[in-house]
DNA sequence: TTGGAATATTACCGTTTGGTTGTGGAGTAG
DNA sequence: CTACTCCACAACCAAACGGTAATATTCCAA
């Protein structure tokens, strides 16, 4: 297998990374982001992904600091985005792997 | 963007996978499992990632418990696997844009 | 059967985390 | 200036988490 984890410089990297990604409101934040056309501010994201403002807010801080997501203040409002492709794909991977893997357990019952 | 995290389910479920990969010492015994050509016993993983017999043995039930991991007893000892090619994907997919960003801030300082 | 090796489990502790509430600050319109 | 909207931040609490130490449990060997 390739040097992947090299270094533990890179395993405390990929860790807060993942960690971001493995909280169900944060999840609900992206998909709220990647579902939309057009970049939405940070009340529109919490009331899309139904959370408070000021939790919201911790959490797209959060995506923020590991760069899971861009921060763009515009006048008066702030607008996220999510980092793609990455974003998008680690979804697919992941989701895809749970799908298969409950179709799998599904067909095993029949 | 395509229904990714359709159900509510679907969120509880990433998340967990997610979150399983979201700490140090998890990376650390996935790499261990990565890059050993055979499957290793638990007090294998135990010294390859540096970890305690019982710290390895919860953070191992863990992985298994989200199907990163496969866990095979064989007599007296018990063998342990990555769930391939989703943790390879999943691992090979962050580290390449971890590597690339890193890449890219250092070469915007010159 | 006795002993030892490999693993699982329990109890415990300090730290971290997710969520809420409340407050303050920056920007904008009237 | 005033009022309002949008957002960040601090304090706080209950729950979850990572780690350790000690104690089963299971299996094999002598």
């Amino acid at each position: 297998m390739k040097p992947f984890l090299a270094s533990d410089a890179m395993i405390d990297e990929v860790s807060c990374l993942f960690d971001a990604m493995g909280d169900a409101s944060r999840l609900k934040i992206l998909r709220a982001l990647l579902e939309s056309k057009e970049p939405l501010s940070q009340g529109g994201v919490a009331e899309v992904a139904g959370l408070s403002q000021a939790n919201a807010s911790k959490h797209l801080a959060c995506l923020v600091r590991v760069g899971l997501v861009t921060r763009s203040p515009e006048g008066n409002t702030v607008f996220f985005r999510p980092v793609l492709p990455l974003v998008a794909d680690l979804c697919e991977l992941v989701c895809g792997h749970v799908s298969e893997r409950a179709k799998a357990s599904y067909q095993a019952l029949t």
